[in-house]
Parts: structure tokens; sequence; C-alpha cells
DNA sequence: ATTTTATTCTAATGATAATTAGAATGTTGG
DNA sequence: CCAACATTCTAATTATCATTAGAATAAAAT
């Protein structure tokens, strides 16, 4: 047994700074997390969404938590979890372009997920300042092809939701006029893409947003 | 057993993403990449500086290359480490960020192994704007106590080299008209602070600069 | 009070990761 | 080719983490 001196050590200082990432270094909790960046939700919900068990996802929530990277509140029944922090948004996604740019695996397993997101396509996706250039001149309407709960829980501005399993009961929801660009809960969701995939086979003139509400709503931009 | 399917799953993309945290989920890597980011270094000068037998070292080592953030070249006998890209070192930053905001433990050993910190003292630190805007007037005079192999791979313009250990045995070297602001790794690293308090003693006007010469160089300012 | 529902805790198991010592590899300089 | 050196690999040990089922807690509804 090993005395412990009550000085603290940079190797403590390192220690507690890797907790965070700790956190950020499961497929599991980052699942969740993308989840929880759309607006609180309960552990029932996030269960679901990440396909654990009540119980697993439970403690996956306590860790991040423990990380300081999201907290809790009850409400009547339910305990609802969000982020501390809009910047761990901003983290999750500098993570991303790290991995996308370094990790060969990452760029492979992307293009075979997403193949559709091909660059030389018609079907790539715009940028956040296109977005906004589109949207100030009214050039384009917004799809938001989120399940309900999260489109209340906040979305774009002047956007519509059309949750993906009512896309084709509410097309009449969609104008011809004007390119759509439809967005979902960010750069690894398959909603949008979908979506797309589904407007275009119908004859609408419609893109993806290369991101989705977390990264809009952390760069500061006006939410609804 | 189980039978893989060739399909690409979401599950997937967030394990392999989740290298990335992993890889960052370390005090011992994050020890190793703080180091790496002043410059490249071989396995045996990084495993002492994170005190770690090479052994250990190297298999972290190969742990942070696969996961994408370091690449390593062979010189002489000699394995080179360094960064795959500057964005890890603000991937590192905001990790720091996130943690003494919302970890209460990260923001208590902080204020124990830096005591002189503290907001109220004179020591606080100066940040990046007012450093640029000291060093355009000619009103401060840099100082870099790093170890001279790491102000040799790479320094701020116009800082002067003076490691920690050499600090009293070349005062000559040092302005007494102008403020000095010292330098050093970044901010969980000792150097500066412990110049700053061996200066102040010696009737020297002087103080840390809050960020280090990663953050500098990672912020695409001119370095040396 | 009792039941229901949502969540967390506990204990047990299997899976990963960290560490060390020592063997193996690859490079340099005789 | 051999000797010296730096690094990586291998094997074995120990520690940490993920998962599940089931018990415990806590609030809400009957």
């Amino acid at each position: 047994m090993e005395l412990k001196t009550a000085m603290t050590s940079r190797q403590d200082l390192f220690d507690t700074l890797a907790q965070v990432g700790k956190a950020l270094g499961s497929g599991h909790r980052l699942m969740l997390l993308e989840r929880i960046a759309q607006g609180e939700a309960s552990v029932e919900t996030l269960a679901s969404t990440a396909d654990l068990t009540v119980g697993n996802a439970s403690a996956h929530l306590q860790h991040l938590r423990r990380a300081g990277l999201v907290t809790a509140t009850r409400c009547g029944k339910q305990m609802l979890y969000r982020l501390t922090d809009q910047r761990i948004v901003t983290l999750m996604g500098l993570m991303r372009e790290v991995a996308e740019t370094n990790l060969a695996e990452m760029e492979r397993l992307v293009s075979r997920m997403f193949p559709d997101a091909n660059p030389d396509g018609a079907l790539e996706a715009i940028s956040r300042d296109e977005l906004l250039s589109g949207l100030n001149s009214g050039d384009v309407a917004l799809l938001d092809v989120r399940p309900e709960e999260e489109f209340e829980a906040g979305h774009l501005p002047t956007a519509i939701n059309i949750p993906l399993g009512q896309l084709e009961s509410m097309l009449d929801e969609l104008p011809r006029d004007r390119e759509i660009i439809a967005y979902c809960r960010g750069p690894y969701c398959v909603l949008s893409h979908e979506a797309v995939q589904r407007l275009r086979k119908l004859g609408y003139q419609v893109r993806r947003f290369d991101e989705g509400f977390p990264e809009w709503k952390a760069a500061g931009l006006p939410i609804h």
C-alpha cells in the first residue's frame, strides 16, 4: 500500500481531464449525446434511440454526468437529461472532423453508410453559410425530418416538420417552386439522407443540410 | 458466435468515432499529446516527459496512432512522433474548457496546482489578444521557459529562450524597462508559473501568457 | 396504503485496457 | 557481419469497464 500525498500532481489534473475523453470514448455514449443534443430527453427515450437496455443507458448517463457533460433533473416520474454546455456539440464536431480527416476507416464507413453523399453527385449537402443566404433570399424551404418531439424541443426558424414516417402522406406541405433543404440530428443521422432520396424520386428539388439542429444552435444562430 | 453482416451500421460509425475519444481518455496519453504538440519528439523523450517506461509509452503512442491523432516517422534510430492535425490542440483546449466549467473536481485541482493563478492576484495571466497588442506596441518582451529542444522546434516571434533551470543565471538577457510575458507548453504546464514567481521575487515586472506555444500555433499565428 | 411506472443500484460475468519484463526487430556505425 | 541502440512486440498480470438481471428507490395514481 502506498501513501497518497495530499499534494495535487500534474497527473491528477490530466487524469481528471481524461474523464471527459473517457466519456466520449464509447459509441453508445456518443449516440446518447447525439440525441441529448436535440433537447432534453428521458432515460427511456434515450435508451431506445441508442438501442440499449434502460439499466445500461442509465449507467452510461451516470458516466456522462460524472464527466460533467450532462445534467439531469427530475420531472415527475421521469429523469430528464440535457447537455451542460453547448460547447460539447462543438467538441463532438471537432472529433468528427479529426476522425474523418485522419482515420481511413472512418472515411470508408461514412461513404458506405451514406453513399448518396458523394461529392460529385447532385445530392451533395449544402453548408451552413449557403443555407443562411438561401434563407435570407427566400430561395429555399426548410424541412425538419426529425420526430415531432425533437422538433418541438427546438428547430431552425421557418422549418416545417414532417417526421420521416409521414413523409409521403404530408407532401402537400412541401413547396414545388423552391428548393427544399432537409435537415435532421446531425452529420451521422440517416433521416435527412433518407428524406432526400425519397423526395427526389418524387421529383422534388431537394438537398441536405450538412449539419443538424444541434450544430446550428451551438453556433449561436436563432432557433424556434 | 454471431455472423457479422457486411452492412455498415450507425453503431460502427459511432464506435469508430469513439476511438478518438478513447485515445483522449487517459491522463498518460494527454500528457504525451501535450508534449507532442510542442513539436516532434522521440519515444524516449516522450516517455520521460510523461513519466512512463519506454515500452508503455510506445504502446500508448500506438494507441494514439490508431486513433489518427499522431503519426510517426523514422529518423535514424529514433521514431519521431508528431500531431496529425493542429485541430487536435483545439480539441484538447475545448475539453479543458468543458472540464473546467462543468467539473468541480477540475476547478479544485487547478486552483490547488496553480495557487498563484488567482484572478484577484497581480499574477493573473494575460490573454492572447492582450499579448498580441502588447507585442505590436512593443510594450512587452516574450520569454519562453521551455527546454531548448522545444524552443528550437518552434516558438513565438521575438521570444527569447531561458529554460527554467537556467533562469537565475541568465537574468542579463531580460529587460528591466518592459513587462515580461512568460509562456510555456500550455495551461497545465508549471514552467511559466514557476518562472513568474521566481522573477517576481527578483523584482521583475512579469506575467504569464494563459496559453502556450501549441495554442498560438494552432490559432494560425506566426511562429519562428 | 398500495400499485404502477421510471430510474438507479447491486452483484456477477465477460470483455478491454494498462503495465511490466523480456524477446524480437530494425537501424547505425564499426 | 557484428555490436549498440531505439523501438516494438509478446505474454502474463492486474485493473477497469460494459452488460444483464434483478432488487431497491422514488414519485404518481388509484
